[in-house]
DNA sequence: AATTGCATGTAAGGAGTTACATGATTAA
DNA sequence: TTAATCATGTAACTCCTTACATGCAATT
């Protein structure tokens, strides 16, 4: 009879109320509209998302109506009232904190057992980063663009900037330590200059 | 019969046999460990950490004896040349990608429905980083000094600069996004702008 | 004719945390 | 005497992804 206190509130029904902001929309919907907004910092799966519709439309927070679309039938599904009121007061309440856990930082921590290997996951992961940042000022000056005007433009733009100032700080650090690493001798290095 | 691929390898017996590199420890002891060296980017729990150390030990890559302690009984576990060869070789590949998920950014996304939490939150981000930047530029102070001339001062100063970057990028975007949402009239600002 | 896209779902299982149980020792 | 620390562990969950199954429509 233990852990059975809920560990922190789901986040997925909320993804799924605020993009239903935007309009009613199938499942299928739903997870490229995820994908496409705010796809650079939350991911959804089929396998979280349809579960948590039916949830959502047993507790009144969405409506489903069935719809034959192009042959096809699409459940698509719309936020209620109580909807509206239930991701307003998630938005209210503070973000729960988040531990990180970098699986770069822990291969660096032990870097003395393979340190080749370890420059060339710095390096990749500083193309990655640099790749990113360019993929990112390039979506930037298309939102900006295309939603000029528009209400949630800001908004936007944070979130895009939030990912800018991230993979430029990566890509620096990057550097930083590849260039440290290469003062620090390692331990290899160390054994052949006690030999000379 | 789906899903029988294992997704992506565990990442809990390396962090045990990076830490048991520094020599032999019990499970309780393994976790402060980690908790003091690598836990600003990694954690483990007693629930991954005891279950891991026995399946280490069926796999011949740790070894335990039991010691009485001060009275009490104690398992001590050390590492294997099984258990090297195994660390090094994960050393070795590259660090499965991760996708970040983030709460704030999700909330920011949907501020329009509670503007005046969402700068909350976003103040109360900037005072959070605030407080771990200076924590952080202690804590390498101090390990700068008590490490030096350790072989492995560069890599611990490496992981704790990576903090550091990451903290004060996100106090200045905090920053930087306050004054934007501040200039950007909220729905109900135009809403009163209209009326005027 | 084959591939891609639209569409809805489920089964299996890994990863991870919380909350317990238990009990000895040591310091305030 | 009470609280904190040392010490080992398990049960019950949640969260999340992957890999499937299925089938129609549109495109190449």
């Amino acid at each position: 009879m233990y852990g059975r206190k809920p560990t922190r509130e789901k986040r997925t029904p909320y993804v799924i109320l605020g993009m239903l902001l935007q309009g009613p929309a199938s499942g299928y919907a739903l997870r490229q509209r995820i994908e496409q907004s705010v796809g650079n910092f939350w991911q959804e799966s089929y396998g979280q998302l349809y579960p948590a519709l039916e949830a959502l439309a047993a507790n009144g927070l969405v409506e489903s109506t069935d719809q034959a679309k192009d042959g096809r039938d699409t459940r698509v599904w719309r936020i209620t009232k109580a909807g509206r009121a239930a991701l307003a007061s998630w938005v209210d309440r503070p973000p729960s904190p988040q531990r990180e856990r970098n699986e770069l930082l822990l291969k660096l921590f032990f870097a003395d057992l393979a340190p080749a290997a370890v420059r060339r996951h710095l390096e990749s992961a500083r193309d990655d980063a640099r790749r990113d940042l360019e993929r990112l000022k390039l979506l930037r000056a298309d939102v900006a663009q295309r939603a000029h005007g528009q209400e949630a433009l800001p908004l936007w733009l944070a979130t895009i900037d939030y990912g800018i100032a991230g993979q430029e700080a990566l890509a620096r650090w990057c550097d930083q330590t590849l260039a440290a690493l290469a003062r620090a001798p390692s331990s290899k290095k160390r054994a052949q200059l006690r030999r000379a």
